[in-house]
DNA sequence: TAGATATTTAGACAATTATCTAAATTATAT
DNA sequence: ATATAATTTAGATAATTGTCTAAATATCTA
């Protein structure tokens, strides 16, 4: 995962508050849905970008897809951050 | 500085790149723009975006205009980025 | 002061991204 | 099988952002 597409995709107010809210505890996609002012598809949309820049992972239960954060990435990321910042 | 205007910086690769570049010397606008594809206009308007998240400092110094990296808030954002993955 | 150099500002345009509605997909339950 | 529920996909539109050219500002030098 490029540092470009991790940066991408928390450069979005949405898609922090999203990861803000799994780090409490998993949630469905509707369940997240609750605490936003956007519609379903847009709320998808965020998931989708959070997905392919790996910081969630979804796993479906029954008819719901419950999110959850993808911890091991996370570690990753703080590390380039870190190297990024380090001069 | 919210956070929120720290990562919009941070979401462009020119304006990494260009702290990366500040990362090695302190340059002028001019000079950095060696290293670009884009026009000094554009590059201006980076700049300026990181100026705005206090990424960066600018110093006349005569005809040049000197930019340097910020690094009190380098550190400070550091924490913060540690902070919000920390779960 | 006039001309050259360095950079920014203004304003327009193009690309990207976030959002919406409507329709499709997947699973459950009757 | 059909209806309901949860979510995503498709496609359109609006907002944001990056880029450009032209003009303005600031500094230096002859």
């Amino acid at each position: 995962m490029t540092l470009n597409i991790t940066l991408r995709a928390l450069s979005d107010p949405t898609r922090r508050k999203i990861l803000e809210l799994l780090k409490k505890q998993d949630l469905a996609a509707g369940e997240l849905g609750k605490d936003f002012d956007i519609t379903l598809p847009s709320l998808s949309h965020h998931l989708s970008v959070l997905k392919q820049a790996n910081l969630v992972v979804s796993q479906r239960q029954g008819q719901e897809i419950i999110y959850s954060l993808n911890l091991s990435v996370f570690e990753e990321i703080a590390e380039k951050l870190y190297k990024f910042f380090k001069k």
